[in-house]
RNA sequence: GGGAGCUUAGCUCAGCUGGGAGAGCAUCUGCCUUACAAGCAGAGGGUCAUAGGUUCGAGCCCUAUAGUUCCCACCA
């Protein structure tokens, strides 16, 4: 029985009903079958906090389509959702709303803050989550999962604690990035490098024995209160004297020396720096080789200390100003240049970072990013394109040593506990602990984790790790992970060296990397510059479909794309083109019409498109196997619309309008290559094909569970194809013969086919009426027509009768203007043939085709030949 | 200072392992042909940034150059 399609798509009606009939019968859900090959993606888990932009919507189509496709494919596909607790911005944002209410975090105190947070988590959480599924989303949602829940928290304290006793993490005192504005340590993937116009202060500190000054330069001024030793380089012929000597810091009066070290370059600035190791990490390492005291001058939200009276409570920025000015008074300026430099500044907030001195834990990378390196050296995961490899190793072989420790609550809080009796420490699983030494209930460690930390286990740990669960075994490690470029440092080289460590595999086999998003110019999207274009309100505006469309559509894998309104409207259009060709197929089977399948005779030109289907099942799947998507889709495009809706669906109408066994076939055909065609498409544009599907098929599998078409040997008919291609090559010349002429397809006009092949040409004599005008055919092997137009193909030579509209002259320019082009190729392919180069080191295959080639150029020269002399006689 | 990408039709971009350059949009011409005007049939438009090289053959591989974008980096 066949249904009905309403008369337009309306995506909107469609794709919640859709959407709520897959999950209903559990269509997302991963079994773990043994007789199936796992195939299984992690999501990159978005912020609680965050709302749906085009990176999301680009990132969950790449990812949708492949599991689809593996679904489809008969893989046991699993897509595992979840979110992230992304600490710092969302520790900010529940900061600001509570700001509104004239709270802050210390007047409520810890354990309030962390319920607001919790509630925060409830009301937005589920936002992205609906969000995705707008999309189309097909994720295993019974698996969903968050950074912070139950599991995840216990895999995080499994590897702090193993991690602590292997002795891969440990607690110092080090000089680390300090964001001022979201008062907490950042690490260094965290900051975000901005060049900035700066100034270049010349300044001179006196020696304390009278005896002069010493000129350097700074761009940060501020900072001279805490300098402890002024610098320069042991070659330095110039300051070989004043090495050793006692200089009297202005402004703050303290006696510091100067001392050699090969940091400070000879040709930069004066030679000279000054050395103030508790805020700059370079002048750090300077201070722990000469032993230098570290002095802090500065506050957590960076204004100056007490400790200088003159400018206590300042703001950096402020103080420097100040200080500038008293320096200048006391004539320690020499003078101002202009400076770009880069600038430090915070990836969530923006804020200039602190170099500053603290007690933070860190994790020791040497030894776990070797391992990591060789995984992908030695190709357990490549990455697509490759090309991204290289930055993963540069990420790898010059990491540091990770900052793991934030100064804010939202988040895992580290499972180390002091006494406050002793000054004991331990690291424990438990959530309590008491002091081995004194037996003194002890005080956990205020400090929370880096949220990398969790998402950097995320493909395990939301399998159940550390506990070994089935899931766990069926599922891990993961196949494809799927991320923009910008995320290798933050999260792909934590996940690897996580994976490698704790589960002793990679975490995935490959890395699919996608670019960005762009705007129509080309400009990053940004909330500030406000030019980011919401995808829900594209998928309301165009459908999912057509949104998912247009990202897979020309985007290779790891460049930038721009977003454009065109483009998602020929997106929508291809989606309505293939609606109203469903609509064509349904409305043209009787009312008892039985989905069968291919009927056993078919016709010439039912073999050409079933062979061509065939043909691009296997460049699909192929392009797929080769996460070549937008090569596949454009791909899908040009056949449903050039192939199957320009071509066979007029090719039918005739058929249909002939009635009998032809009408059947075509029928069958039709619905054939139709169903197969929406499982091709599938992956691709969920909604639209699952909602035809369900009334071109009366398979109780829908389309999202149905088998995804592969080349079949039994649908190639490649001779079938070849001969039928001759026709369509006629018709094409005809109609482009008709229209030079300016002939309306209302005006119709005998066609008189002369051709060897007459067997081929008898085939197709339906549908040069149909599609070429023709009002009468005649097809023989030699035909006779005065006073006709031409048209020459490779394999005919046809003759339209139009005597008011044939101009010999002209027509005979057009021949022979034909003919220079047809001679151009027969001297192209003659040329390469007579090449004996190319006779002896082409491919044979390669030879071949260009002598058919030649052969098929020269077959036409002597009919247009034949043509021409044909008028000249006449 | 290192590293990477990009440069192909007026615009936005594809082009998979080297075998006579493609799409969408835009432009022009003709069509309301009972699936679709969100459409149909046709047309025009490209020294594939430049210069060398490898090859029988280069948009594709190699080298340099220019323009452009991005990433990384402790020259104060």
């Amino acid at each position: 029985m066949k249904k009905e399609l309403s008369k337009l798509y309306e995506p909107k009606e469609v794709e919640d009903k859709i959407y709520k009939f897959w999950v209903e019968n559990d269509c997302f859900k991963a079994e773990r079958d043994p007789q199936k090959t796992p195939y299984t993606i992690v999501i990159p888990p978005p912020n609680i906090t965050g709302q749906l932009h085009m990176g999301h919507a680009l990132d969950e189509t790449l990812q949708d389509i492949l599991i689809r496709w593996k679904r489809m494919k008969g893989y046991a596909a699993l897509w595992l959702p979840g979110t992230d607790h992304a600490a710092i911005a969302t520790e900010a944002k529940i900061v600001a709303a509570m700001a509104k209410e004239g709270l802050t975090k210390e007047s409520i105190g810890r354990e309030k803050f962390m319920e607001r947070a919790w509630e925060w988590k409830k009301q937005y959480g589920g936002r992205i989550v609906e969000q995705l599924k707008k999309l189309g989303s097909s994720c295993d949602w019974s698996r969903e999962r968050f950074t912070m829940d139950e599991g995840c928290s216990k895999a995080v304290k499994e590897v702090f604690v193993k991690y602590y006793e292997k002795g891969l993490i440990y607690r110092g005192e080090r000089i680390i990035n300090w964001c001022p504005h979201c008062k907490t340590s950042l690490s260094d993937a965290e900051v975000t490098f901005e060049e900035q116009a700066g100034h270049f202060w010349h300044l001179r500190y006196p020696f304390k024995d009278g005896s002069g000054y010493v000129e350097l330069a700074t761009t940060r001024p501020e900072t001279m209160l805490g300098d402890t030793a002024v610098a320069v380089n042991p070659n330095d012929e110039r300051y070989k004297d004043i090495v050793g000597k006692t200089l009297i810091l202005p402004l703050v009066g303290r006696e510091i020396p100067v001392i050699a070290d090969d940091y400070v370059e000879m040709d930069f600035g004066t030679g000279v720096v000054k050395i103030t190791p508790a805020h700059d990490p370079n002048d750090f390492e300077v201070g722990l080789r000469h032993d230098l005291p570290v002095l802090n001058v500065m506050t957590d939200d960076a204004h100056i200390v007490d400790d200088y009276p003159e400018y206590a409570g300042m703001d950096r920025y402020e103080a420097r100003k100040k200080i500038v000015e008293d320096l200048e008074k006391g004539g320690y300026l020499v003078k101002i240049e202009e400076h770009v430099h880069n600038v430090g500044t915070c990836y969530r907030c923006g804020t200039t970072v602190e170099p500053k001195v603290s007690t933070q834990w860190f994790v020791k990378m040497k030894p776990l990013a070797q391992p990591a390196i060789d995984a992908v050296k030695n190709g357990e995961t490549k990455f697509v394109p490759e090309r991204f490899e290289k930055t993963y190793f540069h990420w790898l072989e010059n990491i540091r040593d990770w900052c793991i420790s934030r100064q804010i609550w939202w988040g895992h809080q580290i499972p180390a506990f002091y006494c406050d009796d002793c000054g004991e420490m331990v690291v424990t699983k438990e959530d309590h602990a008491v002091c081995p030494k004194c037996g003194k209930p002890m005080r956990q460690d205020p400090d929370t984790l880096d949220t990398w930390f969790s998402s950097a286990l995320w493909p395990f740990s939301t399998l159940g790790w550390p506990d070994n669960t089935e899931d766990l075994k069926y599922f891990y490690p993961t196949n494809t992970l799927v991320t923009g470029y910008d995320i290798i440092f933050f999260w792909v080289i934590r996940m690897m060296f996580s994976g490698l460590e704790n589960m002793g595999k990679v975490p995935f086999d490959t890395v699919l990397i996608h670019g960005l998003v762009r705007d129509a110019q080309g400009r990053k999207m940004s909330k500030s510059l406000g030019n980011g274009i919401d995808p829900l309100e594209e998928i309301d505006k165009y459908g999912a479909d057509a949104l998912r469309f247009m990202l897979a559509t020309g985007n290779a894998p790891g460049n930038d794309m721009r977003y454009t309104d065109e483009k998602v409207k020929a997106s929508r259009n291809f989606a309505n083109k293939l609606w109203n060709a469903s609509r064509y197929v349904l409305m043209n089977l009787p009312e008892d019409f039985k989905f069968g399948g291919l009927p056993e005779e078919l016709n010439i030109e039912d073999k050409w498109i079933v062979s061509s289907f065939n043909r691009l099942a296997k460049e699909v799947n192929d392009n797929l196997e080769s996460f070549e998507l937008g090569v596949a889709v454009a791909k899908l495009y040009d056949f449903i619309w050039d192939v199957y809706c320009d071509w066979y669906i007029e090719l039918t109408k005739p058929r249909i309008a002939a009635g009998g066994k032809t009408a059947e076939t075509a029928q069958d055909v039709l619905v054939f290559v139709l169903q197969g065609m929406l499982k091709l498409l599938h992956p691709f544009m969920p909604f639209i094909t699952e909602e035809i599907w369900s009334a071109v098929s009366e398979d109780d599998v829908p389309c999202i569970l149905s088998k995804f078409p592969e080349y079949d040997e039994k649908l190639n008919f490649e001779t079938e194809e070849k001969q039928f291609g001759k026709i369509i090559e006629a018709i094409k010349g005809i109609r482009n013969r008709r229209s030079e002429m300016n002939v309306p397809p209302s005006k119709k006009a005998a066609v008189h086919i002369e051709t060897a092949e007459t067997e081929i040409f008898e085939q197709g004599r339906m549908f040069f009426e149909r599609l070429a005008s023709a009002s009468e055919i005649e097809i023989a092997e030699k035909v006779n027509v005065p006073d006709a137009v031409t048209v020459v193909t490779d394999s005919a030579r046809i003759f339209i009768p139009m005597d008011e509209l044939v101009d010999k002259e002209k027509e005979l320019a057009r021949l022979n203007k034909e003919k220079a082009a047809v001679q151009k190729d027969i001297d192209f392919s003659s040329g390469k043939l007579n090449n004996q180069g190319f006779i002896s080191k082409a491919p044979a295959q390669q030879v071949e085709a260009e002598k058919a080639k030649l052969a098929r150029a020269q077959e036409k020269m002597a009919k247009i030949e034949q043509s021409i002399n044909a008028i000249r006689n006449s």
